[in-house]
DNA sequence: ACATGATCAGCT
DNA sequence: GCTGATCATGTC
């Protein structure tokens, strides 16, 4: 008889269990075994010899049920890579790997996918094209990270064809990570006419049986394949890598936040590292952790600073709100007069315009007048938006919407205050104020299918409608050849976001909205909405200065010792139980420092405190941040931390190392 | 995660 | 004393 070392998909013991078998089995085989009186599926990980059994375990070890034929099995190196990733996150290893195993299909249908169409360029590489491609192509065969800092319209994707095309070359796979399907199309349809390679893209509209077909056919074909996908592409079996280009780097889209709290783009590294290819960052903001080490070695660090067309970058103008003071009563308001009479001169001269906001609905919240009461959700503490169109008050993180009531439940005053804007308010006033406008609005609330998102984008591409008013959907990756005249409305919000990466994001943010504007015109404007105009960020974003603002960010960071100079880590804790989640809360926070007083002089815990919306969906979450010098001390700890608390099974224990933000 | 057994409020 | 709800505990 053998025995087995198996992860299990199951929570408990790290999901690492022991089995027995007549049979043998190998690495990364799947298994169904039975734990407790149910029956799951689990990997093999390793034999292991009788004598090496704990004897003492007081276990009594059960026999593998069957192993599937028909099943997946995982390679060596694909499950070292997978072993390595849930270390590094903390996170069972047997419930990440059926986390990202598509539920196995009785009938796998036969995946379709043309080759691509291997034309050359129709146009000439530009000089600084030629100089990124010449710093990473001698390291065509070995890893290497690069940074591919290129402004917005500087002609990255041609970079990334020749890149693929050198892979491709060598007979190798390759993955291009991308933030989201949002952007897709366009990308993917210029990738298919200049690559010979076969593509496929992964993404949440995959089906499940698209992805069970995908998954068992890689690797079984000679034709080279390249992946373009989101984040959890990563995790695809992929062999034979030969190019791993991430784009926009900086998206927080590649950061999960549920179940294994990853980031894509630092596993993309780590991946290339055990596949021995390169990897390739792309932004044109790109991240402070990925800039900082990088833009040291002149090898690694590649810019492109121009437009290859004759195209200037477009003149940001901020406009101080103080100044001109509309009133709410005011038909304009929340819109400066000036701001309106442009956009009403682009309408007259045929052209097109795009408001950005960062904000859904059409108040931000409902206050009466007469009391001060504030609607609030009664499953979150969070006030509820109003959203005129329903004529109903609904909640931002959970499904709670109730019609607005017609006065005041407190004092029953009638006069209830609208505060605050979103993209809804938006719409309705440019649609009253501005002649000849025809609106479509760009945000998760309208956009709820993947067709809707394109035949919103037709039509204002072929000039149907012709202001667009959107959020954060908005700003990446869209190509508009008739809009000169972007406006952003309530970046300070974003500003002031109680979060370290906050003026990051904010540069980011504003430097790829601005990308919208004059892609194809000598003068694309971008105008800001702002309370504080002397902010020194926005001069910084003005002169598209990249450098001045990574060298006040980073003495910022250096200073009050923050990511890029030190590692971070937040705890969460979650229950139903208000009193059961802080006062375990405050207990794991007295372990962590006690903890780090004795044993780990390197690690800072900063107190632990509820999250910004404590309760979520009838749900309470506290948080500890940890903070450590260096990556190995903070594994050591979190994992002595793991293992000396107290078990609490009616509590949530989350563990989210690096964490994008921390609310 | 999920099944099981213990404990407990609300009720006939 | 019954019943459904909630809690605490164990799983190779």
């Amino acid at each position: 008889v053998r025995y087995y070392r198996v992860a299990a998909n199951t929570p408990f013991n790290n999901s690492l269990l022991t089995y027995k078998s007549q049979e043998i089995f190998n690495l990364g085989d799947i298994v169904q075994v039975t734990v407790g009186k149910r029956s799951i599926k689990a990997c093999i990980l390793n034999e292991v010899k009788s004598d090496e059994l704990e004897s003492d375990s007081g276990f009594e070890i059960k026999e593998v049920e069957k192993i599937d034929d028909d099943l997946f099995s995982f390679s060596k190196d694909h499950l070292d890579f997978l072993t390595w990733a849930a270390k590094y996150y903390h996170y069972p290893l047997g419930q990440h790997l059926f986390d990202i195993l598509p539920k196995a299909m009785k009938r796998a249908p036969k995946i379709k996918s043309e080759l691509g169409k291997n034309k050359d360029l129709s146009y000439d590489l530009t000089d600084e094209q030629k100089e990124a491609l010449c710093k990473i192509r001698p390291s065509i065969n070995k890893f290497d990270k690069f940074l591919l800092h290129g402004v917005t319209g500087s002609g990255k994707t041609s970079v990334y064809i020749e890149l693929l095309k050198d892979s491709f070359e060598n007979k190798k796979n390759a993955l291009l990570l991308i933030p989201e399907i949002n952007l897709t199309p366009g990308l993917i349809n210029t990738l298919r006419e200049y690559l010979p390679y076969q593509i496929h893209s992964y993404h949440s509209a995959v089906t499940n049986s698209q992805r069970d077909a995908l998954w068992r056919c890689l690797n079984k074909e000679d034709t080279p394949y390249l992946i373009v996908g989101v984040r959890s592409s990563l995790f695809l079996p992929m062999e034979n890598l030969g190019m791993i280009i991430v784009d926009e780097e900086h998206d927080g889209s590649y950061k999960q936040s549920d179940r294994m709290c990853y980031n894509a783009r630092d596993l993309a590294i780590k991946k290339a590292h055990m596949s021995g290819c390169p990897v390739v960052l792309a932004s044109a903001t790109p991240s402070l952790e990925t800039f900082f080490p990088c833009h040291e070695k002149d090898r690694q660090y590649a810019s492109m600073k121009k437009r290859p067309s004759t195209f200037n970058l477009p003149e940001i103008i901020l406009r101080d709100k103080r100044v001109e003071q509309v009133g709410f009563d005011d038909l304009a308001w929340p819109f400066l007069k000036e701001s309106l009479d442009e956009i009403q001169e682009v309408i007259n001269k045929g052209e097109q315009a795009v408001i950005f906001v960062n904000r859904l609905g059409f108040a931000n919240y409902i206050q009466c007048h007469g009391c001060g009461h504030c609607f609030e959700c009664k499953n979150c503490s969070l006030s509820l938006k109003y959203y005129k169109s329903k004529n109903r008050l609904g909640c931002q993180t959970c499904d709670y919407s109730t019609p607005l009531p017609p006065s005041c439940p407190q004092c029953g005053n009638l006069k209830l205050l609208q505060k605050g804007y979103g993209t809804e308010k938006l719409e309705e006033v440019i649609t009253s104020v501005i002649k000849g406008a025809r609106v479509a609005r760009f945000d998760r609330d309208h956009i709820k299918t993947f067709n809707k998102l394109t035949s919103i984008l037709d039509d204002f591409n072929k000039g149907e409608s012709n202001i667009l008013i959107g959020t954060q959907m908005l700003s990446k990756g869209h190509n508009f050849k008739n809009v000169n005249y972007v406006l952003v409305m309530g970046i300070d919000s974003q500003l002031n976001f109680p979060d370290f990466r906050s003026s990051e994001n904010t540069y980011q943010l504003l430097t790829q909205i601005s990308g919208r504007s004059g892609r194809f015109s000598n003068y694309g404007k971008v105008v800001v909405e702002t309370f504080d105009p002397e902010n020194k960020i926005f001069n910084l974003i003005k002169e598209n200065n990249f450098s001045d603002f990574y060298k006040n960010e980073i003495l910022v960071r250096k200073t009050l010792n923050l990511p890029p100079f030190s590692k971070m880590c937040t705890l969460y804790i979650t229950g139903k139980n208000q009193n059961k989640v802080s006062s375990y809360s405050i207990e794991i926070e007295k372990l962590a420092k006690n903890l780090s007083a004795q044993h780990f002089k390197r690690i800072d815990v900063l107190g632990a405190r509820p999250t910004f919306v404590e309760k979520r969906a009838n749900k309470f979450t506290w948080l500890i941040l940890i903070r450590s010098a260096d990556v190995a001390s903070l594994h050591n700890f979190i994992n002595t931390l793991e293992n000396n608390r107290k078990k609490e099974y009616s509590l949530g224990f989350k563990v989210d190392i690096d964490p994008q933000v921390i609310l």
